[in-house]
DNA sequence: GCTAACATCTGTAGCGGCTACAGGTTCAAG
DNA sequence: CTTGAACCTGTAGCCGCTACAGATGTTAGC
């Protein structure tokens, strides 16, 4: 084996990322793929290992895999820092529209559940509130 | 054709449920399978456009279609409503969840967009607290 | 009645982002 | 040298639709 390079097993124990899911993003391009052992094994170097723990980073932050592979710079050019501002905002946009969303599903829920009488028969507000009320 | 029936375009534009939808829950099951014309067109009644309605805002509320499944009382036995109950006091909290995730996300996006520069060179914060802090 | 335009039909494949096999090979420790 | 773990490739599945392709049905106007 090369000097100070390791398997997938190791790498996906340093990074947090599943061995599948590694496989997965060589497969789509979004990390280059790494030498191998004579038998065929992957050998992966410091690098990978940035990489990795990189578009790990940026999927916990809600990235989508496009978007990484253009952070990256994956692209013809790499991008500018303008760039990357203009897509972190936008993304700021939509999770504060998912948020908005989810607050309101939230109160709707809420409402219904506060008006249930748990019984055991199937007379239910929340099933009627779903049924029947406008249609 | 039987009075009162109406086509599948009709339903669509009624209950607000794509064409496409609507046969993909026919196919699952979820909704039965309607009435044919003599050429094999379906014709769907009034039932089939209340229980379409059942699904959309159910749908609108969260739920998901093997959830909506046992809401609408296709399994076995039709749910009490302290199932139905049970069942929306746990998507209330992980409605709840995500929300969190979500907010502490914006914080940590907005916090990262705040240090940015903006400028068209490729040095930026966000790449970089994204590849080289702490690996 | 005939034609044109539109609606609908079936079946299949694709989206994103993995995950889970099956059935085989390689590697490292004892 | 043997064992057992780790790895390999390739494919199919998850959810909830959506988007075709290519065939057939329906309907309005002439």
């Amino acid at each position: 084996m090369t000097t100070g390079t390791i398997t997938i097993g190791r790498l996906s124990a340093r990074t947090g990322v599943n061995i599948e899911t590694i496989r997965y993003y060589e497969r789509i391009g979004l990390v280059p793929a790494p030498m191998r052992s004579a038998g065929g094994h992957r050998l992966y170097d410091e690098d990978a290992s940035t990489r990795l723990s990189f578009v790990k980073r940026a999927r916990e932050l809600g990235f989508s895999l496009p978007e990484i592979r253009s952070l990256i710079g994956l692209e013809e050019t790499a991008p500018t820092c303008a760039d990357v501002y203009a897509l972190a905002t936008s993304h700021i946009q939509s999770i504060r529209k998912r948020i908005n969303d989810l607050q309101a599903l939230e109160q709707r829920l809420a409402t219904l559940a506060a008006n249930c009488s748990r019984s055991e028969n199937t007379e239910c507000p929340i099933i009627d509130a779903l049924g029947g009320a406008y249609e």
